[in-house]
DNA sequence: TTAATTACTACTAAAATAGTAGTATTAGTG
DNA sequence: CACTAATACTACTATTTTAGTAGTAATTAA
């Protein structure tokens, strides 16, 4: 049980694309610099998050991507939900997948898992995602610069 | 992101010895016609649940499985961390595995996704499992009847 | 017209999945 | 003791999925 790293890349890139909203479009080629994943592999991963209307898109020279809306209005479960292609069992979505279904007390525990995994996800959007990393970041240095200032602690 | 059919089946194997829980042990031959799964891959399962001592076997002509203890003392995270081998990311288990982890935001969000759904596996034993089973097929049962009693509703 | 970007399509190596198959070991029974 | 029926163990494999690479076409600002 793992994610791909498809939606994993998706994610990252999202939050690129968040963290400058509002100054216009950016590169997909500076995106993949800066997170160490393909340009290509990002090219397709980047294509249905536009086609959810996630992203905007402008070709040619002074071209590059920008989200559609808010930060705060795009949550993971949205992104996620584009790029991980299949949900945890594949008898919640479709029922006629296993005759057992009617019967099945097992599939119970996955369709309580899969919300819990929707609702987590769906609580988290963007905008809190990177402040969540920024505090991270203010943190870090500070213990740096006190470990510095006080050696001994 | 989907779950392996090892773990979905280990599941349903640990519930039907649930349901068993104080019988002697039985046949996996049995379990594996009763759920429709194949005997010698069901042997692949059942080891590792074994060798986690959530399972005892006894082999030879009387032979089989059996829990080791009450059905709810076992949880599902035991079941499904067992079978399903990698966790959602590996830099969570693993940070060396990648350099960013240090600053990396999207991080945060596997590791508060991680923690959800062992939350939500831990909270359900399999003798709760096999409650929720057992009122569903009850008020299916019930639901029949009503209906056929009363066929224009 | 050219350079730089996105858009699209096809292909592929490697890994994981979901098994199958066969043999060895163990233990109760006639 | 031999036989039978179960678990234990090991090796192999076809299929699918994953994580890309590669190349070309279309678009647009300068």
């Amino acid at each position: 049980m793992k994610i791909s790293a498809k939606a994993r890349y998706g994610v990252r890139l999202m939050m690129v694309l968040a963290r400058n909203y509002g100054s216009g479009p950016i590169f997909l080629k500076d995106i993949a610099k800066k997170e160490e994943i393909s340009e290509k592999y990002l090219g397709q991963i980047v294509i249905p998050l536009r086609g959810a209307g996630l992203v905007l898109s402008s070709r040619g020279a002074h071209g590059g991507y920008m989200l559609a809306r808010e930060p705060s209005e795009i949550n993971l479960k949205q992104i996620v939900d584009i790029l991980e292609g299949d949900c945890l069992v594949r008898c919640i979505k479709d029922p006629s997948a296993c005759t057992r279904v009617r019967t099945c007390a097992s599939r119970d525990i996955w369709m309580l898992l899969g919300g819990k995994i929707s609702e987590t996800l769906g609580s988290v959007s963007l905008a809190e995602l990177n402040d969540m990393g920024r505090r991270k970041m203010a943190t870090g240095r500070r213990r740096r610069i006190m470990k510095r200032e006080n050696p001994e602690r």
